[in-house]
RNA sequence: GGUCCUUUGGCCGAGUGGCUAGGCAAAGCUCUGCAAAAGCUUCUACAGCGGUUCGAAUCCGCUAGGGACCUCCA
């Protein structure tokens, strides 16, 4: 089966088709690490973490590239440039290289609670200003780009007489020409389409480095353009990101690549959809977003209680990621309910063992065959994460039944309930990233519990209903769920 | 103002012109010492108007609402 992904570039579907088969160059946009990271920026990262693992379990060998912007970029290009780092540095009275380690560490341990597979390289902004002075003196050398009082931009005007810019983000480059509102400090560009490869640096300016034009700072495009380029080639497969990013972010990037190494860089280019909080894109500009410390511990007016990083997670997969997602705290407690009543399927499947040569119930098992073979048709169309979720609960109530009896053991054949645990461990933990939340892989915890289930066995068998009740309430009281099961016996979690 | 997207049942959300997406919530039943869990059943929607079609949530047009980008943004 053919993977076909949503291309931004042609806007519609494509068959993937990598430039060195069996192997993928993949780079998404990473974050800026001036700031902690909220839940709009779980979406690229979780979204392009099923990408990479997907990709990987089709039997590619993937170069995934995701960095980390800690040199600055402008506030408000054309005003005063400020180093966004630099100065959320000095209003913190920290060294901009700690506020950066500060952020970094954080967003290391949120992307590892997601159980985000760690990107191949991840390259900071700042580890590579050699290379992007290399690509900015390589533009001004073939004539794209032009320097102003130490700072360098690059013609756009010029660049549009032979290319196509804006085909990515759908804009025509004479309506940005004509744009009639006006910033200051704008008279230093030929033209206001214009964009900063390289921005001097005022006095107060803490990042500073020395360039062929003075000190100074890279500007906002130019770093993703240059790693990409060092750490992926001229030319690569994927390049991700979110689609308030498209532009001028990627456009610029297009133009930069394109010029310097003289062919357009990506062959496929991937953008997730936003996550909105009622109604209305949650970032900073609107001042609304939650940030990932604050949903882990449930410590923000919006959340009525605390949500686990699988159950973010779990929220985001089960929309499509080119589609907005609303967010809610009635809309995430309803996909914790969700997880966790498929996550106990899945691990009820696990020790299933039933099951017979032939199915005893043919329907049935012709079904959850047809089930398992679509979760890879719905990867393959543009990664249909939410389909495949539906599929899975599709199947969740036939294990349940299997496990209470409500169907015949031999209702499925073995080959089936074999393929069923494979697909399912692939696809959940593999593939989606799923994992378990909460852990009895304590083995004091788990002795406890043997020995209280067993207290609480024996009452029951006495009828001793005092006790019985006591020691499930109790634990109830403390987060700790029993439940007695059809054949006597009894299972246990975390709320 | 320009460009583009979107509007699905109480809520969240899939949806390729014809066949019940799924989840959460709710109601009833079964099981159960009581619970919980689980199973079964019920709840059939596509903003409005018009058009194309044998047939439209799905295509086209208009109207209305919401949103994104055009400036830092995932």
């Amino acid at each position: 089966m053919a993977l076909k992904i949503y291309n931004s570039y042609s806007r519609q579907k494509e068959v993937f088709t990598p430039i060195t088969p069996g192997h993928v160059g993949m780079y998404v946009c990473g974050p800026t690490v001036s700031g902690e990271s909220h839940l709009g920026h779980a979406r690229p990262y979780i979204t392009f973490d099923v990408v990479f693992r997907y990709l990987s379990y089709k039997g590619n060998k993937v170069r995934y590239v995701r960095n980390i912007t800690d040199a600055g970029h402008f506030e408000e290009e054309g005003r005063e440039a400020e180093d966004k780092v630099g100065k959320k540095a000095q209003l913190e009275k920290l060294e901009p290289m700690e506020l950066v380690q500060k952020y970094t560490n954080l967003y290391h341990w949120a992307m590892k609670r997601f159980n985000n597979i760690e990107p191949s390289i991840e390259p900071t902004a700042t580890g590579h200003i050699v290379e992007q002075i290399n690509m900015i003196e390589k533009i001004i050398s073939e004539g794209y780009a032009y320097e102003v009082n130490g700072s360098v931009y690059f013609d756009v005007k010029k660049y549009a007489a032979g290319h196509d810019y804006g085909k990515l983000s759908g804009r025509i480059i004479d309506d940005l020409l004509e744009t009639t509102r006006e910033l200051e400090g704008q008279e230093e560009k030929r033209d206001r389409a214009d964009f900063a490869l390289w921005k001097s640096a005022a006095p107060e300016h803490i990042m500073r480095w020395k360039s062929p034009w003075g000190e100074g700072f890279p500007g906002w495009h130019i770093e993703c353009s240059a790693m990409a380029t060092k750490y992926l080639g001229p030319e690569f497969d994927i390049h991700g990101g979110g689609m308030d990013l498209q532009f001028p972010h990627h456009e610029s990037e297009i133009a930069q690549s394109t010029i310097c190494n003289h062919q357009a860089p990506v062959r496929y280019w991937m953008h997730n959809n936003m996550i909105t909080i009622n109604g209305r894109k949650m970032g900073k500009s609107y001042n609304n977003v939650i940030k990932l410390t604050e949903l882990f511990s449930g410590n923000h007016p919006l959340l009525t209680q605390a949500f686990h990083p699988m159950t973010i997670r779990f929220f985001i997969l089960q929309s499509h990621y080119r589609s907005t997602l609303d967010f809610s705290s009635e809309a995430l407690v309803a996909s914790e309910k969700a997880f966790k009543r498929l996550w106990e399927a899945y691990e009820v499947l696990q020790k299933l063992d039933v099951g017979a040569a032939v199915a005893g119930n043919a329907e049935l098992d012709e079904n959850i065959n047809r089930w398992l073979a679509e979760l890879e048709e719905f990867l393959d169309d543009d990664f249909s994460t939410a389909k495949v979720l539906a599929n899975l609960f599709e199947m969740a109530p036939v294990i349940n039944a299997l496990k209470d009896g409500h169907l015949p053991a031999d209702s499925i054949s073995t080959a089936t309930l074999k393929l069923m645990k494979e697909r399912f461990k692939t696809v959940m933990e593999d593939i989606l990233g799923l994992e378990a939340v909460s852990g009895a892989d304590n083995e004091v915890l788990q002795g406890i519990m043997d020995l209280l289930i067993d207290i609480r066995k024996e009452a029951k068998s006495k009828k001793d209903f005092v006790t019985s009740d006591k020691i499930r309430n109790q634990l109830t009281a403390i987060g700790i769920l029993l439940k007695d099961e059809k054949d006597g016996g009894m299972s246990w979690g975390m709320e």
